[in-house]
DNA sequence: TTCTTGCTTTGACGCGTATCAAGCAAGCCC
DNA sequence: GGGCTTGCTTGATACGCGTCAAAGCAAGAA
């Protein structure tokens, strides 16, 4: 844990740093490595898709969104992505960015140059597994967006999306309950497969039911368990 | 090249092997590392989700789809498999697999420990680097069936969806143009998310309009650059 | 052959979400 | 304050796709 201080000093990477069990001489090549975190004012892009690839970034403080167009201009919001998740992920592949990255409110990032990790990974085998295990994530993260986005209606689709979001945010320490959104309504249509309009109806049906109360970006969920077993049917099979 | 023929004789990985770049003492480690292939008949499951997670698999020969089910027993296919290519990835983050893989005719794949792999990574630079690229490229695959999910209209995403299927079957050697669907049009939907009545109605039109014949599962592309503007303005924009 | 069985096609109809449009509230600048 | 912009809500209507149902077709079994 105090290793944990030593290195993570400037970057609060709960997810990044604290499951891989780093000793200090490790941990002390790592911070030599993950560059001085970068400021962005709200709306402002960390990158763009079809830019250079060289770094990972790591959200310190803030709130993203991720997002791929298409070339006549509809616009995929993939992923909302909050203190202690990585981005930039797609671009390994090809070593130019897949997609941009938008601030949503004034943020801050720690920049991971990726050649730099890779290396420091042959030297440190559990830091190595541990981007396996990120990338991973984010591979299984993508396939329940399409379970999302393949199989359910629009109900199932908002409750599952306000309970993620719920469990993030308690998981970081903040209520899960009462939590005020970053993003508008088009964003997590977007995000959704669905018209901005189809999320503002949804969120006033759960209101109407008691579900939960909306006074334009503060939500606050009232009865979550109705929300749950909204999509408990419909959410992926546990083994 | 020479090379090749010694390291890959028991497993046709195009997509694993060539772009690595080895030199023969390390495709002699690697070879090592790669367990005899294993068969599988139609219908037959390579892994299922939630079991414990030992290997990545490379299709050899044949056709398998991967799929994640919700708890109310709906299905989202979330990829089908040709040769050359890996599954398993998502199993990584948690040891435990994160979809079922289904072979979709008799078929035969190489395991790939890996553990062994990883550790094998950490001595070969170059096959630690193509790991990453493979990973961040299912993170890419992702992202562009999420746009396919959450913006295309049906005939979209059944064009989309040929000639995906056409330019990996003319990447391997086979016609571009005239191939045989190794799936149903159940699962054609799932993958889509459609019904299979809409997959079903969607061919017969295409066919209509004489931009492909339709013979059961026999697929001929007569005007493919007809699909090709349909999903011109809404695929992903180049940079 | 005849009877299955599974997969596909096609039609009729209905539901869910998109689309179009109007109105409202909050924030900002002059 | 007035006037503007931006984002949200709500209603009316349209349409794409899902749902239900029936029938066709191919492959295999009895």
């Amino acid at each position: 844990m105090h290793a944990l201080k030593v290195s993570c000093s400037n970057c609060s990477l709960r997810e990044l740093c604290l499951p891989v069990g780093l000793n200090r001489d490790e941990m002390a090549q790592l911070d030599a490595v993950i560059r001085q975190s970068r400021r962005l004012k709200r709306g402002e892009y960390l990158f763009r898709s079809g830019e250079g690839f060289r770094s990972l970034y790591a959200v310190r403080t803030g709130y993203f969104k991720t997002c791929v167009s298409s070339q006549d201009g509809r616009e995929q919001v993939t992923g909302f992505h909050m203190s202690g998740e990585l981005m930039g992920l797609d671009g390994i592949s090809s070593n130019l960015h897949g997609c941009d990255a938008i601030a949503l409110e004034d943020s801050e990032v720690c920049e991971l140059p990726f050649s730099r990790m890779e290396t420091l990974g042959r030297d440190i085998p559990s830091l190595q597994h541990h981007f396996f295990r990120l990338m991973s994530r984010e591979i299984v993260r993508d396939q329940s967006v399409m379970l999302l986005l393949g199989n359910m209606k629009a109900e199932e689709r908002l409750a599952a999306f306000l309970l993620n979001l719920s469990q993030r945010l308690s998981a970081r320490g903040f209520a899960a309950n009462d939590f005020i959104l970053r993003m508008s309504r088009e964003e997590i249509g977007s995000f959704l497969g669905l018209k901005l309009e189809t999320v503002s109806r949804t969120l006033s049906k759960f209101q109407q039911q008691g579900w939960l109360v909306v006074d334009h970006k503060h939500i606050q969920l009232v009865k979550p368990e109705e929300l749950k077993q909204l999509v408990a049917g419909c959410s992926q099979a546990q083994h």
